[in-house]
DNA sequence: CCTACCGATCGGTAGG
DNA sequence: CCTACCGATCGGTAGG
């Protein structure tokens, strides 16, 4: 608290006169993501795509927030554990939801043979992960260009590092 | 200090006559992971094996890090940051080593046209970070098939989602 | 918005 | 290996 304090010029005590408690910070920004995620999985949910377009719109939020607001993300990511009773099993429960919505769309890609016969639970936690370094500061070292990392990433999930004749993203 | 000490039984003041400080345990687990890393990218990148094979090796290396020894893994994955002045610049230096080694086999793969051209720092991190999600408790709750892990993160990191007609690891 | 201060907790030491 | 205790730091309050 004394650093937040510090960064905006005013004494630790005085923080208290704009927020309730350190855990309110962490509530908002916990919350205000999460919400990103769920309205943007309701409306890919009920769109008429095909599952893999599903699937491109769902890595193109995920890098857009990684890269946009990657210390919120970050924050949400490696901190919402600290969130006390009630409000530690309501993101639980919305991170579930997500997780679930997302899964259909998996499983329907492979019931359609679009998707490879993979564990869709596995397919899920891998492909969120592979995007998880976009929020750690240690990369920040090395100057990416957006797009590049964006279409590398894509191709990279969608196809994989190895050179196919006829793979449709390379 | 004080979990710690109760978890083997024992009083916080008296851990100190086993270690020096709380920091010479982190050293041990970050050094000691790190030691692992280094001897085996050093092995692989004097083989003469083809790329996608030496990728292969270093890839069942994480994943067998990850699984097998997860919580020392996550412990010098997040916390290597406390390390202070010599021992983190010692850390880096090694790490820093072994991406770049790392990045030798993905450039020679692309320049024998068995990989893509993608950007080897963009695909290092994402093959790393792909595999990241097996440290976190989190996901300790659903119960996964190690191998049906190993196979199907191998699959997606190789292939990706997509199916196509003539992958050799569908 | 600040000064002054609180109780709790932390890594660690002294001394036995 | 323990009791007793230290200085520093933390989130937060009182009172102006």
């Amino acid at each position: 608290m004394r650093d937040l304090a510090s960064a905006v010029g005013m004494e630790a005590a005085s923080l208290y006169n704009h927020i309730k408690s350190k855990e309110e910070i962490l509530f908002e920004i916990c919350f205000s993501i999460a919400d990103v995620y769920t309205k943007n999985i309701l409306s890919v949910h009920q769109s008429n795509d095909v599952p893999t377009k599903k699937l491109e719109q769902l890595i193109t939020l995920h890098l857009q927030i990684n890269s946009n607001s990657s210390s919120l993300a970050s924050v949400m990511n490696d901190e919402w554990r600290h969130l006390s009773s009630p409000d530690r099993k309501k993101f639980l429960d919305l991170r579930h939801d997500y997780e679930n919505k997302f899964i259909e769309v998996l499983n329907e890609g492979i019931k359609k043979g679009e998707f490879k016969k993979l564990n869709p639970r596995i397919a899920l936690f891998t492909i969120l992960s592979s995007m998880r370094w976009l929020l750690h500061w240690y990369y920040a070292n090395w100057e990416f260009d957006d797009r590049e990392i964006k279409k590398d990433l894509k191709n990279m999930i969608f196809d994989g590092i190895l050179v196919h004749n006829n793979s449709v993203h390379v």
